[in-house]
DNA sequence: TTGAAATATTCCCATTAGGGTATATTATCT
DNA sequence: AGATAATATACCCTAATGGGAATATTTCAA
């Protein structure tokens, strides 16, 4: 049984980190393909390839403009990934909030022992 | 060439969909793995290979309580995916935007010209 | 029409993995 | 020690892919 195609949805598009940095890319703008074959030092057939793996899941779109093929981001379709993750969210602020009350307990520890730091000297 | 491992980081290991569904399921609370087998109607060896995926990358970790091994979320791993992915948010917000943008010039439009809507009678 | 530029696609290869089946391993109880 | 329960792992098979090299396709200018 094979993996999910990367053509599956938006998850499996991005897992591969090549295309992940096509879509930062595309984030400053719209771009032709060897603007992204020279900016990410990729060959151009690889450049196409991903760029159709992501156009076929729909994070990118395209138009011709003269011999250039111009992609475009299309950040909705990220938000499938972002409403999954973000769900998670609760239990990054629960343990930044233990690591505030430790970083407290610590400081209040150590206004309470300031001869420690004396007899450093 | 193959594929990025499912190990080699977040983003690969919860492009696999039943992945994503076991992850969902550990943030409700620890659970050991028959647990995981019945409530997402996988086959054991296949719970076992998929949590082996998610604790090789971090994001679960186990600890061995009798017979069973119970299973907990180290939803700090998933970072990684929303700090990339909340890049593109702008994008979204600018879409929001544009839509309010539309309809309150279409408010403003309608407004106006009350008496197309007296002709209209 | 020809040549150049930009890009897409094909072919090849080796690698990885997910389900299924079977088995091994670990923990507990009698 | 043997049996049971829970779980991990091995083996098999098939499918998908990403880079590389080569080629095909599209667009434009002379």
């Amino acid at each position: 049984m094979a993996r999910s195609p990367t053509t599956s949805d938006a998850f499996n598009a991005v897992a591969e980190p090549r295309r992940r940095q096509i879509l930062d890319l595309l984030a400053l703008g719209e771009r032709p393909v060897n603007d992204m074959v020279a900016s990410l030092g990729m060959g151009q057939p690889q450049a196409s390839k991903h760029l159709r793996v992501l156009r076929e899941v729909g994070l990118v779109t395209v138009r011709g403009v003269g011999q250039q093929r111009l992609y475009t981001l299309n950040a909705e379709r990220l938000k499938a990934i972002y409403d999954w993750v973000r769900a998670f969210e609760p239990f990054w602020d629960h343990q930044l909030d233990r690591i505030k009350v430790r970083a407290e307990r610590l400081a209040g520890e150590q206004a309470a022992k300031p001869d420690q730091y004396d007899k450093g000297d």
